[in-house]
DNA sequence: TCTAGATTGACAGTATACTTACAATATGGG
DNA sequence: CCCATATTGTAAGTATACTGTCAATCTAGA
């Protein structure tokens, strides 16, 4: 078979038919992100709580004075997004934020008195939400799709817009406002 | 073991950890779809198309005259967030949109010259995408991660808001406008 | 046939998720 | 010490993704 070199070989024109679109990963990744929030959610109706939310209690939970700029590494949400989840959170009066005595640029965030309730009382239904999403594979298959995924996140942790940066979260430990 | 009927068992609260939120399946997907919008428009940002544009017009493609209702059962979008995907499409005149003869409610979509054209180029594009985001793993993973993935999201249909319903795409085929 | 109920597209409202831009503030090199 | 540069929070703009509701229209049962 010819092989030119240089410019990416031109290979037939596949069929653009909704059967590509079904088997991409892309579209199956979409899919279970819409699945996997909506079933969230319904677990965790009682507590009028997000996945997104409920993500940024943790680490504000597990790293107080936290500031937002170092939760948003830890999460990996765009530091945009992330001050529209945390002035909600703040609406609800699940969290407080206030400044920092050395950087006044910074407002640091901790968990309210309420706010830890409702994080301990989620748990179980985050539980239940988290087994449900993988409930209809047999226990074998649903360690290896997780275990794939996770290699598959991590390894491509760089290509997303807003990578991961867990160690992040030890920094802000000197700073107490 | 003791064992309480009605209520569900109180086990032992689980520590609160972010380790518990990075290993969730929720996390995981919500990471990955994340990483799979970015890899997309990375590749096809000479097309300014998103990966939800892309879909709808490979739909529209495959199902001439479809209208927005049967379009969203057949891409699984919800149906408010598909009338700003087409109004978006028409104002790029990638679509078009003529009203049913039969049912004066029934707006019919189709591709425009322009909109074919563009489908037809970015499917390189596309497919290079969808490679790259599995690309971490070794090609035996990647099958497997697929496969899993696929049953999983098919299993799941009904958990979501908008459940996928492809057989629907064949109902307007008796509507023409 | 006539009307109760369903469907369709549109709109308003909420919540992610990203972009760029900006002012206030901090920091480090010269 | 001073200024170029970086950081922080915020805001405006775009695009999903869902919840409702609504009016126009269609359809089917009594």
């Amino acid at each position: 078979m010819p092989h030119r070199t240089g410019s990416p070989m031109p290979s037939k024109p596949s069929p653009i038919t909704m059967d590509a679109v079904y088997t991409a990963p892309g579209y199956l990744f979409r899919r279970m992100q819409q699945i996997a929030v909506s079933i969230f959610v319904e677990e965790c109706s009682a507590f009028d709580l997000t996945p997104v939310q409920y993500a940024a209690l943790v680490a504000i939970h597990t790293h107080p004075g936290i500031d937002a700029t170092r939760l948003s590494a830890v999460i990996a949400f765009d530091r945009s997004t992330l001050g529209n989840v945390i002035e909600r959170l703040e609406s609800k009066a699940l969290i407080e934020r206030k400044p920092s005595r050395e950087d006044k640029r910074v407002k640091l965030l901790y968990l309210s008195k309420s706010g830890a309730t409702v994080l301990r009382d989620i748990m179980p239904s985050v539980e239940r939400a988290q087994l449900r999403m993988l409930q209809p594979l047999k226990p074998a298959d649903r360690k290896t799709l997780l275990g794939l995924l996770t290699q598959l996140v991590d390894l491509n942790n760089e290509a997303s817009r807003v990578p991961l940066r867990a160690e992040d979260a030890l920094e802000h430990l000197g700073k107490a406002g």
